[in-house]
DNA sequence: CTGAAAGCGCTTACAG
DNA sequence: CTGAAAGCGCTTACAG
């Protein structure tokens, strides 16, 4: 057995072999044909004991590993979805790509990363980049897409499922929260607790317009009630820890008059709140802080910030099931879901 | 032209096809035959203006996405790297995979994410997987893996690039940082500092075992020296912010000897200032605070956190772009590189 | 349960 | 610069 391994009969060269171990290879040498090491590989239960051992021993002897490109070129079917999001720098998405990887490791499906930095002329680049890779299924963060990158999904002739906002029109599902509803609810909580000159701080808030939303959720609800009133901050900066360091004492000095930020992010707000304790700021005596996200470091801050809590991971593994049940054919029970929003409210407002 | 588009001759129905536009589809449309087409996408040059004019006409008017799969079989080549990482929960593997998607993208390659949990059996069963799609290189983190990785890996006969540690065996090429060498110098600031009584903080540091090569040179040096002592304690959690908050709490309880922790991590070393601010133990006049990877929240806590900065998106940049020049055929300049470590020295030590 | 033939949609290698 | 033929390594669809 050992000796034979490196001797088997050379093919007169083929062209355009590419080297490897083939399933040809394992059916010369389990001396079968190469159909049934396919079933034997694919479908064990359809091969008989005896050529199913044989096989096995062939494929461990050579080191065969199948070739996923022709597998799926001849049967039209891949295992790797496609997921695209904005970017990784934000926590968010890396806690929802996990909660999809989670559920497609659980059905032998695969992840393929698609980041697009907030840029829909790269979304679309990129969708119809990995819709050539023929995936059983899509995955998108957002609602809002260029023209054609809808077509293009729609075309495609998969599920596609668009993660993150929940909203009234998608392209096939929707698994997310309404951001709006987010702002009006962080608005009165601010209301209830006293706070009348509210400051909304984001950062590049025409890409990132779910945190425009929730701007506009707050702002709606601040003048139908007529008893506050609210000042945007939009930041040219990624919005991270440092933008929010920074803000809180630009904002302090530009608007003295603010008695409550409300940030388009826990990160941002954190910031504030760090900058807060080196500077010996009170909060909320002098300004009250709330961020966006449920961060677990919002609530181990002094003061512990008050935020509303998205569940990402729900989010990322209720997309990735109802992709899945569409893929395998069972159907999901419901096309479009809210996963709803819990505002924790907590020492910093 | 807008009539003929959904005209075209219906070919007498092919048994096997997939349904989407093709290649072929293309060709007939601009009456060239498929390979001019092949030609025309993939290497506009060699195909005369005119033809390019009307080839691109028809991809366009058909809406022709290319299969990769076929692409990919019949070339033997991939433009898909796989990047093993054991996690996503931890923020230094996120910047690792931005850099290396950064410096992919801008080849147009594409990035497919596997994560081992830390598994060894599952980094195997990944490798062989990702392997099938015959990609053109491999991108894994550390450089312990189980036998059979390894063979399947140098098996493979594509560049391969081990990331994370910097150590004197790899596979074939190697980017990262002397875990081991990090270590030993956060013992020589603490020794400087005059600390005696130093704890190691870590998380399942038999998975982590980066964590536990920086206990060890810090262990190392302080038995080297003489003139101090450590104590390990490594908890069976994930290592986050929360385990940092709480082993704050328990260690002055049990240790109350200490006079400074070296965290595994910043996440938990920021989590135990956050501790010490709410419960107002001094730092560093009670017990100093150190941790690793210099996260930008580690300059803004109170008091800031002294660490030491690994170069994360350079570890992934560096070696997607040697991996890439092995790929493109100009081969890197090295096949090892120590990107080094920088000791950030602030006020909680 | 097993197999011979044809095909998936591209590109390589030869010709002209 | 353009093309006809063969092949990449699998699986489908038919037979037996």
């Amino acid at each position: 057995m050992d000796k034979s391994r490196t001797e088997g009969a050379v093919p007169e060269a083929k062209r355009l072999s590419h080297g490897a171990v083939t399933l040809a290879d394992v059916a010369a040498r389990a001396k079968v044909a190469p159909i049934t090491v396919s079933r034997a590989l694919n479908n064990p239960d359809s091969v008989s004991d005896t050529l199913r051992t044989r096989i096995r021993a062939a494929v461990d002897e050579l080191g065969y590993v199948p070739n996923r490109m022709a597998g799926a070129l001849a049967s039209a079917k891949t295992k790797v979805v496609p997921v695209i999001v904005p970017s990784l720098s934000n926590v968010v998405f890396v806690e929802v790509i996990e909660g999809v990887q989670d559920a497609l490791a659980a059905h032998g499906y695969q992840l393929l990363l698609g980041t697009t930095d907030y840029n829909l002329d790269r979304e679309a680049e990129l969708v119809s980049a990995l819709l050539g890779w023929a995936p059983p299924g899509v995955m998108i963060a957002g609602l809002r897409h260029l023209p054609r990158t809808v077509t293009i999904l729609k075309n495609a002739g998969v599920p596609v499922v668009e993660i993150m906002e929940y909203g009234a029109r998608c392209i096939d599902m929707n698994v997310g929260l309404s951001h709006f509803r987010a702002g009006t609810e962080m608005a009165e909580h601010l209301l209830a607790r006293g706070y009348r000159k509210i400051g909304f701080v984001g950062a590049r808030l025409r890409d990132d317009y779910r945190a425009r939303q929730r701007y506009d959720g707050m702002h709606r609800h601040l003048s139908e009630t007529k008893i506050a009133s609210d000042v945007l901050f939009d930041y040219p900066d990624s919005g991270g820890q440092h933008l929010g360091w920074n803000a809180l004492g630009e904002i302090l000095k530009s608007n003295p008059e603010l008695d409550a930020l409300f940030f388009a992010n826990d990160e941002m707000a954190v910031g504030a709140i760090l900058r807060a304790q080196r500077d010996n700021i009170a909060i909320p005596g002098r300004i009250a802080i709330a961020g966006f996200n449920g961060l677990p470091i919002s609530a181990l801050v002094t003061p512990a910030l008050t935020t509303i809590i998205s569940p990402r991971k729900l989010i990322g593994r209720t997309a990735a099931e109802m992709l899945l049940a569409r893929i395998i054919g069972t159907g999901p029970a419901s096309r479009r879901v809210n996963v709803g929003l819990e505002l924790a409210a907590r020492q910093s407002t």
